[in-house]
DNA sequence: GAGATATAATTAGGAACCTAACTATATAGG
DNA sequence: CCTATATAGTTAGGTTCCTAATTATATCTC
């Protein structure tokens, strides 16, 4: 009877009723289905996020050093660090780090260059590519597996309302002491 | 000074054009589209993921350690370490780290078990409903002003797709035969 | 020019979560 | 019993990404 090991995995998830409880509980005016939207995708968020590590672990990257070599390919094979960090949405601290594995496994490599001295161009090595052309099919397999139970109509309505959240979000970074309605 | 990063640099988000291009750069016969929202989705996960350590920064809580506080409090002030895992989703590893802070931090407290020698209860205090209290109103309404773009019945729709995106990505982690190292 | 300031990249250290190994306790098999 | 195994929690060490400070170079102002 101490033994009460759950089958509910999906305790994990967070209910409408537990969202609904807890506006209770502070007598809030609020929606509750919101409260439960924005928490489910936060928990979606963490989860392929989680997934997708272990994804680009089987190929020897993290995800972060995957997106530096495919955001390379996609500029020709070279770019600045800060560049890449832009493109990544990370900072360049993190940029350096990614830069230094990728380095050491011959994947990319650093030259000094010669327009700006506190400028380094980050090159995508032959070795790099190849990386990412064995691993493309099972790569983007995976991609398009992660929205497979969508319809194709599905998809479209899925981007157009994950689109105005991200904008909802990036409101509420870029205004820290403002106050929602 | 206010050196603030931008977590929603335009430039981090994929384009379809972007996702074209991958896809054809190898000869893969695979929708650009899907391609793009699970690109997307990832995009989504971490920008809400920093946004809410942000958030909870602001009242000396991660949200991991928000997470702990909010459960016990769903389950009358009292819970096990293994049970704060399952609901968070998270190892009973992490769970001792967030529970350390939190207890230094007087917001919860740990007793020992007396029908099972090797369970240690985890108890909300007085001063951890305290922190809850105070921080609701603000909380839930970020929370609200997550999805404040999408209208009561897009919610709805994006927390169906978004419950089959989630069923997708279980399936995929879940699956793979492949040792991990 | 010379000093102040801005910028590119790096370094140092921190926070969150993970896996694997470890400790202590409970339970099951012979 | 008493050894073998399972379980609860913790510890140790690794990964990812962060902020803040540092180093080197460029640019603006006087």
């Amino acid at each position: 009877m101490n033994n009460n090991r759950k089958i509910n995995d999906m305790e994990a998830i967070p209910s409408l009723v537990q969202s609904q409880r807890q506006i209770n509980r502070y007598n809030l005016d609020m929606d509750a289905q919101a409260i439960l939207v924005a928490s489910r995708l936060m928990a979606a968020g963490a989860q392929l996020g989680q997934a997708s590590e272990i994804h680009f672990s089987r190929f020897g990257l993290s995800t972060g050093r995957y997106r530096v070599l495919a955001d390379l390919e996609d500029n020709e094979g070279e770019e600045l660090p800060s560049q890449l960090a832009e493109h990544l949405g990370v900072t360049r601290a993190t940029v350096t780090g990614l830069i230094d594995i990728l380095e050491r496994d011959g994947l990319v490599s650093r030259r000094l260059s010669s327009k700006d001295g506190r400028q380094r161009s980050v090159i995508l090595t032959e070795e790099g590519a190849k990386k990412l052309r064995e691993m493309a099919p099972e790569h983007f397999a995976w991609l398009e597996a992660t929205v497979g139970l969508l319809s194709i109509d599905e998809r479209s309505v899925f981007l157009d309302l994950l689109g105005r959240v991200t904008q909802g979000i990036s409101a509420l970074t870029e205004e820290p002491g403002s106050k929602p309605k």
